[in-house]
DNA sequence: TACTGTTTTAAACGTATGTTTGAAACAACC
DNA sequence: GGTTGTTTCAAACATACGTTTAAAACAGTA
C-alpha cells in the first residue's frame, strides 16, 4: 500500500472498465469501487477524468512506442539502404504490440478497443493528446510503408493504410468476443497472437492488390 | 407539422448527433433542441432513449435489408446454380448500402459510425435488437460468401470476414474525416462511392490471399 | 514525542441527465 | 359548436455524475 499502489489500482480498473463500456459510460464511482479506493482518489492523483483517460493511454503507449522506435532503428540498420518489405514492417508492428501487453495477453485487445473508442467517441482532447505525443513515430513508420509500396499512388496508399488500420483495430478490439464465437461455431480455439498471424497476410495481400 | 413530423425531426437529429458524439454523450436535450421540438416529445413518441436508439437503426436498416434481400434473390436467380463470385457479392452489398442512404450521401458514413459504436460502446440491448431483427439476412449472406470461397478453411474464412468487416466499418465510419484529410494531404477529393470502389478490390485480394 | 508533508476519507456541492406530470393546444368528427 | 382523442408544452422529479472540501489518518524525520 505504498503511494503508487492507489494510482496503479485506479489505472488497472479504468483500463478494463473503459474498454468494456466506453469512457462516458464508465463513472469514476465505477472505477474507484472496482479499484477499492476512495472516489476522491482519482482527482487527487490524476486531476480529472480526462487526465485519467490520457494516463491510461500513456501507460500502454509509452512502452509500446519506445519498443517500436528501437525495432525500427534496428530494422533500418539491417536494411543497409535496401528498400523495406511490407510484410516485415507489419510484423515489426505486430511484435511490438504483443510485447507491450506485458504479462496479460488480454491487454492488447483491451487497448485496441480503447483506440477504437478514441476515434469513434468524442474525446477530441484524446486525439490531440495522441497526435502530440506519438505523432512523430507514426510519421516515421508511414515513411517506411511508403518506401515499401513504391508502386502505389499516394491516394491509393492513403486509403489502403486506413483499410489496414480498420481491419486491425476492429478485429483485435473484438478479439475475445470473436475468439469465443469462433470456438463456439467452429470448435477451434485461438489466442490473439494466432489472430495476428492470420491478419498480416490478409493485410499484405490487400495492400498489394492490383 | 403533421403528426409524424416531430418523430421524423427527432430521428434526423438523433442520427446525426449520435454518429458525431456517441450515444451516452448525446442528451435528449441536445436532440430535441436540434430538432426544434419539446424535450418530452422523445418519451412521448418513442418511449425511452433506448427505444429511440433502436428506431434510428431500424429506419436505416429496414430499407437496406429489404433491398439487399431482393438483390440476393435476383443474383441467385441469375447464377442458375453456378457458384457466386466474391467480388460480385461485395458489390451487391456496396450498392445496397449506397442506395439506402437515400438522397443524402453522408448518411452511409453516419450509419457506419453508428454501427461501430453499437459494437464498441456498451449498448447490449442494441446488439440483441440487431441480431434478432436482421440475423437471418446476415446468415444468408454468409452462406453465399462461403460458397464463393470454397478454398478457405472455416476458420480462415471466419477471421477474414471479420477483417473485411473491420476495414469497411472503420473506413466508412470515418469517411468524411478521412476524405477531408486526403484532400488536405494529397489534394485529391473523393466521395464515399469512390472510397468503396477502392475498398472492394482491397477486400477481395485480402480474402483470397494465399 | 512532536512536527511535517502526503495520502485517504466521508460528505457535500453544483450541474446535467432521463423521465413523468398535468394542463394547454390542436385536429377531426358528429 | 361541443366533444373526443392526440399531440405539445413548461415545469418539476428523482437520480447520477465529476469535482471540491475539510478533517482524519498516515509516514517519515528530528
Amino acid at each position: 500500500m505504498a503511494q503508487k499502489d492507489t494510482a496503479k489500482a485506479i489505472l488497472n480498473a479504468a483500463e478494463e472498465l473503459f474498454s468494456e463500456r466506453g469512457f462516458a459510460e464508465t463513472s469514476l464511482r465505477n472505477i474507484t469501487t472496482k479499484a477499492g479506493v476512495n472516489l476522491a482518489a482519482v482527482n487527487y492523483h490524476f486531476g480529472s477524468k480526462k487526465a485519467l483517460i490520457q494516463a491510461v493511454f500513456a501507460r500502454f503507449l509509452t512502452p509500446f512506442s519506445e519498443g517500436l522506435e528501437q525495432d525500427l532503428r534496428d530494422y533500418q540498420q539491417r536494411l543497409q539502404g535496401r528498400p523495406p518489405q511490407l510484410g516485415e514492417l507489419l510484423r515489426l508492428l505486430s511484435s511490438a504490440s504483443m510485447r507491450s501487453g506485458g504479462d496479460n495477453p488480454r491487454r492488447l485487445g483491451m487497448f485496441m478497443r480503447l483506440l477504437g473508442l478514441a476515434y469513434t467517441q468524442g474525446q477530441g482532447h484524446l486525439r490531440k493528446f495522441l497526435r502530440h505525443e506519438y505523432g512523430t513515430l507514426f510519421r516515421e513508420y508511414m515513411a517506411l510503408i511508403t518506401a515499401a509500396t513504391p508502386d502505389l499512388s499516394n491516394e491509393e496508399r492513403f486509403w489502403r493504410i486506413h483499410f489496414m488500420l480498420g481491419a486491425t483495430v476492429f478485429t483485435l478490439s473484438g478479439a475475445d468476443a470473436l475468439t469465443a464465437m469462433a470456438e463456439h461455431d467452429l470448435g477451434t480455439s485461438s489466442d490473439i497472437a494466432q489472430v495476428v498471424d492470420k491478419l498480416v497476410p490478409f493485410l499484405a495481400a490487400g495492400m498489394t492488390a492490383a
